[in-house]
DNA sequence: ACACAATATGGCACTTGGTGTCGCAAGTGG
DNA sequence: CCACTTGCGACACCAAGTGCCATATTGTGT
C-alpha cells in the first residue's frame, strides 16, 4: 500500500493550484504573491515550493506529464508514417483535452509572466519531442523543423481561437495549419 | 548639439554589455549578481537597471530594435508579395547579422534563464510582425501562422548551426527551412 | 497497541533580481 | 554665471526562491 499518501499530496497540490488560479483571476498575477497562495489553501510558502518549483507552475501544472506522454505517442507511432503526418495526429489528439478554458487562456495571454513560462514550456516538450523524432529515424535538422513549426502551429491555433472568443472549430484550425504547413518532410 | 551625452550613454551601455558577456562566459550567468557586472563596469548596481531592465538584457541589448526594424521592412515590401515570401526575403537578409558569434549562442543556449528571455523576445517581434502583415492585409490566422512558422524556422536553423559547431551555411539552411515550411499561403 | 522511521510542514535566515525615492554632482543652455 | 535637466549613488524595500533545522504527523513492523 502506497497510495493514501500519495493521494493527500495530490489534493492538497490541485487545491493549490486551485486557489492560485481564483486569487490570479480576480487580484491579477503580479498582485498575488506566493504567501497569498499557501495562506488561503491553509499552509506557508515554504511548503508551497515544496509542490511547485514556482509561482508560474500553479498554473501550468501538469503540463510537464503531457510532454512526457506527447513524446511516448509519437514513439508509439507506425514507424512508416513521415514526422509531419505522425505530429499532426498526435497533436491533433491532445488539441481537444489541452485547453477548455478560455479564461484560463486568457489569464495566461495576459501576463507577461505567464506566457513566458508557456513558451518555456513549449520548448521543453519540443525537446523531448525532437528526440522521439531521431529515434524514428527523422534527421536532426527536419525533427527540430518538424518539432518547433508544429508548436508554432498549435500556437496560432490557441490565439486564434481567442480572437474568435473560443467559437472556432479548434480541430479544423489545427487541420488547416497542418495543412497550409505540410513541409516536405517526404511524406 | 545633443550628441555628447547619447554617445557616453551608449559607451557605458556598450560596455556593460561587454563585462556582462565576459563575465557569464567565465563564472557562468547564474553564478554572476547584477552588482558584479556594475561593479566591473565601475557603476552601481542602480544604475545598471537604468540601462538594461532585466539581467538577462545586457546580452539582448539590441534585440529589440531589431524586432522593429524587421517589422518596417516587412512593411516596406511589394505589395503583391505573398507573406510566406515576405518573410523569408526579410529575415534571410537578417540572418547574416544576427549572430556571427557563436560562442554568445552557446552561452544563450546553454542557460535556461537566457534561452528563455530569447524566447520571449521573438514573441515580441512575432506579435509586431503579425501587425506588418495585417497591414498588408493577410487575415490574422494566416498572419499569425507565418510569423510563428517563420520564427520557429530560424530556431531550427540555429540549432542546426550549433549542432555543426557553426560549419554549416546558415543561409542555405534558412532557404531549406523556408521550402519545407512553404504553407499554401496563396504564393 | 506501541515504538520507530519516514516524511510533510513551518519557521527562519539568506541571497538575489528588481523598484521607488531622494539628494547630489555634473553637464547643458542661455 | 545661473537655472535646469539628467545621470548617478545610496538606501530602503518587496517578492521569489533556497538551505537548514526543529517538529509534527503519519505509515509501518512487531
Amino acid at each position: 500500500m502506497e497510495g493514501l499518501r500519495d493521494r493527500t499530496k495530490r489534493a492538497v497540490r490541485a487545491e493549490l493550484a486551485r486557489q492560485a488560479l481564483e486569487l490570479f483571476a480576480e487580484r491579477g498575477f503580479d498582485e498575488t504573491t506566493v504567501d497569498d497562495i499557501a495562506r488561503a489553501a491553509g499552509l506557508s510558502k515554504r511548503s508551497f515550493f515544496r509542490y511547485f518549483p514556482t509561482k508560474e507552475d500553479a498554473v501550468f501544472g501538469e503540463l510537464d506529464a503531457m510532454g512526457e506522454q506527447i513524446a511516448q505517442e509519437v514513439a508509439g507511432r507506425p514507424p512508416e508514417e513521415g514526422p509531419w503526418e505522425c505530429l499532426h495526429a498526435v497533436l491533433r489528439g491532445w488539441e481537444e483535452r489541452i485547453n477548455a478554458q478560455v479564461d484560463a487562456m486568457r489569464l495566461v495571454e495576459s501576463t507577461p509572466a505567464l506566457r513566458t513560462r508557456l513558451l518555456q514550456k513549449r520548448d521543453e516538450v519540443r525537446g523531448r519531442v525532437i528526440r522521439a523524432l531521431a529515434d524514428r529515424g527523422v534527421p536532426p535538422f527536419e525533427a527540430d523543423l518538424a518539432a518547433a513549426a508544429a508548436g508554432a502551429a498549435l500556437d496560432a491555433v490557441a490565439r486564434e481561437w481567442l480572437r474568435t472568443d473560443g467559437s472556432a472549430d479548434r480541430l479544423a484550425l489545427v487541420d488547416r495549419a497542418f495543412t497550409m504547413l505540410r513541409p516536405a518532410f517526404l511524406s
